[in-house]
DNA sequence: TTCCATATTGGCAATATCGCCATATTTGAA
DNA sequence: TTCAAATATGGCGATATTGCCAATATGGAA
């Protein structure tokens, strides 16, 4: 393991640990479609308000979401560009795994 | 949280999870470039070779990488072809978050 | 068979994640 | 200022992950 690049893989399993989460994957498809404020998401997410503002800090951290305030709610929205990619990239793995595993490769 | 879909996040949170660890990011890389046995994987990752065994069940289980068997060697490879899409989405992801931070959107 | 190299699996302690409750904090309105 | 709504943060038990050391397959060679 190169000395410059663990860092990197570092940083990379950061952002892949902060979409490691059923209701993380939810928020950013929802934060992709449209700007949300906490108690929104928190009502579409199913989950405590408290909890999901803990998940949103998560993503921020890393940079996939961003915010802003407008009186006392917090909007916020994706900020990237690329999850489109990122998500069907996990569907085709999805997708082929389902295959794999009646075929050779194993 | 949409019935149909809860399932379908979690089978995503699976994908994320198993890529979000730096050694098994590292992993990737190195399987996508050339088949390797675990012996190897072991000595280019750092880490004991029960460790890396762990990690490539944990790839394998999600269809990030498959194995087959020779003699008393498992030569493991990745089997998806959408990982660089994924590393350079990452990528993105990171350098627009060293940016942003010094702007207006935190 | 016995021996050796490779790989996988158990077990376990250390650490991290998760989600709720309770408690701040912030902001606008009265 | 006092109150209420929206968010953020502390804390804590429950659960999951991590990585090493055994211990256990598994296969080839002697």
């Amino acid at each position: 393991m190169k000395e410059k690049t663990r860092e990197q893989y570092e940083a990379r399993a950061k952002i892949a640990k902060a979409m490691a989460h059923p209701s993380r994957l939810l928020m950013l498809d929802l934060l992709q479609k449209q700007e949300m404020c906490v108690n929104d998401i928190s009502e579409k997410v199913g989950a405590d308000q408290s909890t999901v503002s803990k998940h949103l800090s998560i993503l921020k951290d890393v940079g996939l979401v961003g915010s802003r305030k407008e009186g006392t709610l917090s909007y916020y929205r994706v900020t990237c560009g690329c999850l489109d990619g990122f998500f069907s990239c996990m569907e085709t793995v999805l997708l082929s795994d389902l295959e794999g595993r009646r075929l050779s490769v194993k």
